[in-house]
RNA sequence: GGCGGCAUAGCCAAGUGGCUAAGGCGACGGUCUGCAAAACCGUUAUUCACCGGUUCGAAUCCGGUUGCCGCCUCCA
């Protein structure tokens, strides 16, 4: 059984077979850092995360590079307006997206390369390619000159002379071809600069994703992700410069993600038609918003709701409801005791692994992964409910342990839930008054100390073999 | 205007040639419960935007129509 692929070089899924049997190369383009980061940056993170985590459960040692793009146009502008400098504003956006990234349960990336620390690499790089044939200098900018390289606009699924006649040229531009796009600028007046064999400058927006990414995971490599609005120019330039400078297949697998929409239409940060993570993040649990982006495919475009964020957190406490029951049933049983080989929930456990795992070898099909997890989540219920037959109880602490287990490939349950959260001890006080007075069948008095429970932040159940409180999400 | 994608139940969402069209939310009925909650059982798409075609057979392939979205300019 092997896992496949989408890629949008090829436009069809590819069987998956790593460039180099060392480790598997993964390379998300992450954000330039010049605002706080939206949604939309937080969904291209986690498609990459739960591939990169699939990939590792499948037993592929991984690579994975997420990218800052800290020097550009807007990050200087937005410097300049607040007059401060522009590391400030980079740094600034860095910790939010780390602080977001955390709470979100994503993987720290094996490195997180920003394009300001890697000038000697992009220099380099736009030397090669220079030296190649494939770009000139021109008053102190160097540009791609996209009509040597043939298969320019292929990725994309663009012709040259369409590109052109949509093109726009500004004034003082020095290039041969509107099309042709910069690797270098030279520096203005006002801009940071580095010294470089053209002049003082800076690099252009595509060319640090190819240095650092040859930097860290080699000339070729397996997977390059990032959003679908990234496909033309930034994947289209990357690739051209790339394979121009080295003659080599980059990027194996092209595997950009459908884009976040709200009310309908794209994200903006130009527009200002965007939800910050920060505001999502003080309204709905982290972990409903990361169920709800893995419930569709990763290609498809996802839209963002508040309405959708409740129906989400209905799903995923399902899910969650099933391994508090098995904590719960299972909790005084000897957890010595072996699982009898044969049992049928230990079988059916067993074929949910083997769909999931068929899902997710599917392009990362996390949404039809989930939907095993559901039936794998009713099984448990089932054998709770039909009173846990003898010999079945660590079977049904096994079946919960791969549910959890298999959650957290996707991505979620990350946070352990096991010691079913320590409840303040004012909380179980309470519990404890409530039980007397449900003993005497003073319901009055009972429902009134639950109300009061829920005001603290907790739920009650009052279940057959006695009460178990939860804390109350969203 | 050019290129690309999508259209599956009240809502979300799998399924890309052939067993009963996954799963979730919601709704309704039942079991359990002091009442709830949780859970279980049952019901909820004779049909996959529309019109043609290919095929023994299509939600799945082909052509057309309509609608929505994305890219073509900085964007995850």
């Amino acid at each position: 059984m092997s896992i496949r692929i989408y890629d949008n070089m090829s436009r069809r899924k590819k069987e998956f077979v790593p460039v180099n049997s060392d480790y598997v190369g993964m390379y998300i383009c992450g954000m330039t850092v010049q605002d706080k980061p939206h949604i939309g940056h937080m969904y291209a993170s986690i498609a990459g995360d739960t591939m990169r985590r699939y990939l590792e459960f499948r037993g592929y040692g991984v690579r994975y590079v997420y990218n800052f793009t800290d020097v550009d146009d807007k990050i200087i502008q937005r410097a300049n307006d607040e007059g401060i400098s522009w590391k400030d504003v980079a740094q600034r956006n860095i910790d939010a997206y780390f602080k977001y990234a955390q709470l979100l349960g994503i993987k720290a990336a094996s490195v997180y390369p920003r394009a300001s620390e890697h000038i000697q690499e992009i220099i380099e790089l736009v030397g090669r390619i220079m030296s190649k044939g494939y770009a000139y200098e021109s008053g102190g900018d160097v540009y791609f000159a996209v009509e040597k390289w043939p298969s320019y606009g292929s990725f994309s699924g663009r012709k040259l002379d369409e590109l052109r006649a949509g093109a726009r040229v500004e004034p003082g531009e020095k290039k041969k071809n509107p099309l042709d796009f910069a690797l270098w600028k030279a520096a203005k007046e006002g801009e940071p600069y580095w010294e470089s064999p053209w002049g003082n400058g800076r690099p252009g927006w595509h060319i640090e994703c190819s240095a650092m990414s040859m930097k860290y995971l080699g000339e070729s490599f397996d997977i390059h992700g990032g959003g679908q609005d990234l496909i033309f120019p930034h994947h289209e330039n990357e690739m051209a410069q790339s394979e121009a400078a080295t003659g080599k297949r980059f990027a194996n697998f092209w595997v950009e993600n459908g884009l976040v929409n709200l009310t309908g239409e794209k994200m903006s940060k130009s527009t200002k038609h965007f939800f910050s993570v920060e505001d999502i993040c003080a309204e709905v649990d982290p972990e409903t918003l990361k169920f709800y982006l893995l419930s569709s495919h990763y290609r498809s475009p996802v839209e963002f709701s508040r309405e959708r964020m409740d129906k989400a957190e209905a799903a995923l406490g399902r899910l969650k409801n099933a391994m508090r029951n098995a904590a719960v049933a299972t909790g005084n049983l000897d957890p010595g005791e072996p699982v009898p080989p044969g049992e049928e929930l230990s079988l059916a456990t067993a074929e949910a692994e083997k769909r999931f795992v068929e899902a997710m070898d599917d392009d990362f099909n996390s949404a039809k992964a989930l939907g095993h997890l559901f039936d794998l989540a009713r099984t448990i219920n089932k054998q709770i409910e039909a009173g846990i037959p003898a010999g079945t109880g660590a079977a049904v602490r096994a079946a919960a342990a791969k549910l959890r287990e298999l959650g957290a490939v996707l991505g979620i349950f990350w946070k352990d839930e096991h010691g079913d959260e320590e409840l303040p001890d004012e909380v179980t006080a309470l519990v404890g008054q409530r039980e007397s007075a449900r003993r005497n069948k003073e319901w009055d008095r009972a429902d009134e100390l639950r109300l009061k429970i829920e005001k603290m932040g907790f739920l009650v159940e009052d279940r057959p073999k006695g009460p178990v409180v939860r804390k109350k999400t969203g």
